[in-house]
DNA sequence: TGGCTTTTGCAATATCGTTGCAACTTTCTT
DNA sequence: AAGAAAGTTGCAACGATATTGCAAAAGCCA
């Protein structure tokens, strides 16, 4: 895949197997993946290590963000092109459904903006919204 | 204290020393506490999985809620009477300081409503927003 | 108080994530 | 294109975190 080396490439990534493989497994991924859910992925057999680090190389780079849980995993997703200019913002919500656990980012539902107490300066916003998803609303 | 019986009595709870001492601790603490904070604690010395039950118990009752993170680890923090009444939302701002790394809860800022794409149906929303705190504004 | 129910703590096990290090790949240089 | 330098991978070991079964202990109710 042509934008895989693309992206590797803008953010001056050494080219590996790992890290095309997983790459393209995020830019098909409609919803966002548990590090699990990468090693689960029949294709891709890489070391549990090597998976760890290549989504925290991606981390760096703002290449996919982390999506905060309640259920003790991280999950992460693509970051979108705002982000992949540099400047990392993950201000778009969140959304899990309950019924087939699947959770997707949101790209143009922006974090509203709320009004903290005095004293309270926000730098980040992260929103996560539960309920039924487009597939799932019968 | 008075409170905790009451607390622990309004939900049908046994009363131990356990769910006692640990229920304690969250009313006089003002932000979020994670499992380890609890088990840390000097005065609190039970087993591990002692203190997992207790969690898993206070919230299923209502009692504390869950906070999203991203780093890997639940925090917990105590309901306010709106969840008490056995109606459970946590639908407040969290708040994570950067500085200080507490979490507290913004009882008083509610989360706004977003409008989701088509064929999406909300449940319940959290939100956390991440920047300095009171105590660390200097 | 006595008996039933619930809770606790121990032990064992499973899952998750990290680090050091040697072997291997990729990239760079010429 | 070949060798050197730099970066990446996989293994092994470790540490932290979370879960389950079961016997002992504590709480509850009559």
């Amino acid at each position: 895949m042509k934008e895989t080396l693309e992206i590797l490439k803008r953010n001056s990534l050494s080219i590996t197997d790992s890290r095309k493989i997983i790459l393209e497994l995020f830019l098909k991924t409609e919803g966002a993946l548990a590090h699990a859910d990468i090693e689960k992925n029949t294709a891709v057999n890489f070391d549990r290590v090597t998976v760890y680090r290549t989504l925290q190389t991606f981390t760096e780079n703002g290449i996919i963000h982390q999506i905060p849980t309640t259920d003790n995993t991280i999950l992460y997703a693509l970051c979108k092109d705002k982000c992949e200019a540099g400047h990392h913002h993950d201000e778009h919500v969140h959304f899990v459904c309950v019924n087939c656990e699947k959770t997707v980012c949101m790209d143009d539902v922006v974090v509203p903006q709320v009004k903290l107490p005095k004293g309270f300066v926000p730098l980040q916003s992260a929103m996560v919204v539960k309920g039924t998803c487009n597939d799932c609303k019968n």
